[in-house]
DNA sequence: GTGAAAGCGCTAACAA
DNA sequence: TTGTTAGCGCTTTCAC
């Protein structure tokens, strides 16, 4: 059933060099030799062994996508994304999922059970800087939504504090006063939600409101329960509050979710902004503002550094940290 | 940087054989010999190279999942249990996006360009069987949701016609009549829509209603925006409608959007059933009643199939087609 | 323009 | 119990 270049190289009655030569378009071959080994590769349905070319190369052609988990619709989006970007650059994405547990991380990272990855792409969750830069090792980094431990990776991300400095800024601009803040995670390691965090306070600074304590709520995770559970306990103990500005789409969704059930009017008794612009957001009752990272510029720029690294590991460019746009995209749940 | 296994023998003044034989566990190792091998093999960081691996036993480790595509929230879900379930058969999932795109698909099971999978899962939307058969190639294939063509294959699914049928069931002994079927795809040579329009049409008759084509509507895919688009020109034409089974959740996710524009009550006005069982429809206003399809057990029936096709081909089992339970989870959109 | 052969790192058959 | 060695299928240097 499988063919090597040894049968093809008999039947053709050539060397397996010409026939090496003829698959991969290298090297030089006369006209009539070459359509008499394409013939016999046609005969026998000839496909290369991937794993003799790997061996060969030193390259695997895989690209690992470390993610917390694939079902959550921010992260099936880049998956998607970066699966087809890979693709054109003739890789194939390997996608493993660490449900932010730091022992899954730390094991990802010293390359689990082989080397089997050409380079990594990583977005931390539950560990720090310092425990992701010590147990990095060997293959290419890039970490996705996190500042690179001590420069020692590139890094790909949205600019987090102009960006909930913005969402907040349109929540105050429509005259907002008691503005939630929805996901903050002091628990973590990861240094997104602080981020955000401190966007929002700097917006309030800016139009003299300090921050209230009462309105910033801690979630476990940024799923649709946590969103739901929080706003149910700002309502439960009566907090005054005319906006939420929630750090996932997903919290917001949960919040939305509760609005509802308690009768509130969205936005006339409470406006929502999300983060992450997934495309459930759009589909909301009503439509969700949010923050739209530019997804496709993610996952382009993270190949980008990826293919320098492993195509160029001599010249050393030191760390990249690299911004991608984001834009606020304002709908019904805060301008109805 | 990285170490061979030659690198570690020399260190430890041992042959290549026997560290192989104490990474690997097997073969008989003299206990001392083995701690000396052992803190070699740690001082160095060894890890084994995977292609090399590969190269010797004739296998890659990898599995392919072939899916329309990531984002949706069906297929990620199903993705994200694939990738945990391969995991603990220390396979790892390479996930191709086809887009429903017949020459994807085709490309696919061709093998196309070297990259060899040990196996594939794959979810044909574009092909029919007769089209699947002729270019299956090599490696074990499994099917989901479709029959496998002429038996060629492993197929893993639910029984759709039933399901379709309990759908249709649940929502005539709420008493409605003007049930629509959301969801036809006559263009397509999978069967799965072509299923559940039957199912569906035999509560239907079993009830004594004569079906109604002004009820039946064909989309284009499965997502949000034909859902909406098709209850649009439903609402549009004035067809009188009590009731939608919609083949999917995110068609029952749009037409469930476009009901509440109009105006509509749900479930008073229109009782909803969506198909899938995705976590949204869980969120969804009011919450969706759906058929929910055992996700994990599809995802480790198919393995299975896969692991008794790789590792003995010998005993040629003829093709399987395995059903997977499913339920009718009753929700608020129809019994409010 | 083409052939012969080395070697990528690993496993396992064969020796000792 | 441990060492030696022949390949797995491919790319590529060196010779012709």
């Amino acid at each position: 059933m499988t063919s090597r270049l040894k049968d093809v190289a008999a039947l053709a009655g050539v060397s397996i060099r010409t026939v090496s030569n003829v698959v991969s378009g290298s090297g030089a071959v006369a006209e009539h030799t070459r359509v008499k080994v394409q013939a016999a590769l046609d005969e026998l349905g000839y496909r290369p062994n991937a794993a003799a070319r790997n061996l060969r190369a030193g390259r695997t052609g895989l690209i690992g996508l470390a993610i917390p988990e694939l079902h959550s619709p921010y992260f099936s989006e880049l998956a998607g994304l970066l699966v087809q970007a890979a693709q054109q650059r003739s890789w194939t994405v390997v996608i493993d999922q660490t449900f932010g547990d730091a022992d899954a991380e730390r094991r990802l990272l010293e390359g689990t059970g082989g080397r089997v990855v050409d380079g990594l792409i990583i977005s931390p969750w539950a560990l720090s800087p310092e425990d992701l830069a010590a147990h990095a090792r060997g293959v290419p980094l890039v970490f996705l939504g996190e500042r690179s431990p001590g420069g020692l990776a590139d890094r790909v991300a949205v600019d987090n504090v102009p960006a909930a400095d913005e969402a907040t800024t349109h929540l105050l601009g429509l005259g907002r006063r008691r503005i939630a803040a929805l996901g903050l995670q002091p628990h973590l390691h990861n240094g997104t939600a602080r981020q955000r965090h401190e966007g929002y306070t700097a917006a309030l600074r800016r139009a003299g409101i300090a921050p209230d304590p009462a309105l910033e709520r801690t979630v476990a995770t940024l799923h649709r329960e946590d969103g739901y559970a929080a706003m149910s306990a700002l309502l439960d103990e009566g907090v005054e509050v005319d906006a939420v500005f929630a750090f996932s789409d997903e919290l917001a969704l949960g919040a939305l979710h509760c609005a509802h059930q308690r009768g509130l009017r969205i936005p006339g008794d409470l406006a929502v902004v999300g983060f992450d612009g997934i495309d459930n957001a759009r589909w909301a009752h009503p439509a969700l503002t949010t923050v739209v990272p530019d997804k496709r510029q993610i996952t382009e720029r993270a190949l980008q550094c990826l293919a320098d690294r492993i195509y160029s590991p001599a010249s050393a460019v030191p760390p990249q940290d690299i911004v991608v746009p984001h834009h606020l995209e304002i709908r019904a749940s805060t301008v109805g």
